[in-house]
DNA sequence: AACCTGACTTCGG
DNA sequence: TCCGAAGCCAGGT
């Protein structure tokens, strides 16, 4: 097997796995990478969101970090990502932290 | 071509 | 549990 996955670009794969996560469940940016093919671009997978997640119309609210937080500074987009996820009955702690033993995408299940 | 940056992750103290 | 340092990747400048 190659290393190299098929022809198309990382940044095209990890698209479409941001479009794959599921209504009310959230996935870690090294997650995404990861099924997309690259376990180590977790910073990859934030710039192009960064970049192009409004103009694809991709569901980037549903991407957090490890700890289960959301990774945008306030007044940057964290109330807004908090917000859209709440609405898909996504609950936060005191902390602001989600857990994610409940709420993560399992990619393997499509749960 | 070289250097910088970022919506990250993991490990050690 | 929290903080700092190191590792990793691709696009910008």
């Amino acid at each position: 097997m190659n290393r190299l996955q098929d022809d198309e670009s990382f940044s095209r794969r990890v698209k479409d796995v941001i479009k794959c996560i599921p209504y009310g469940k959230v996935a870690t940016y090294g997650q995404v990478a990861s099924v997309a093919g690259n376990y180590r671009a977790a910073r990859q997978v934030a710039w192009i969101l960064h970049s192009s997640s409004e103009k694809d119309n991709l569901p980037w609210h549903r991407v957090i970090n490890r700890k289960g937080e959301i990774s945008l500074q306030p007044g940057c987009g964290f109330e807004k990502q908090k917000q859209l996820l709440e609405k898909e009955g996504v609950k936060f702690d005191r902390r602001g932290r989600i857990d994610l033993e409940r709420f993560l995408w399992n990619p393997e299940n499509g749960i």
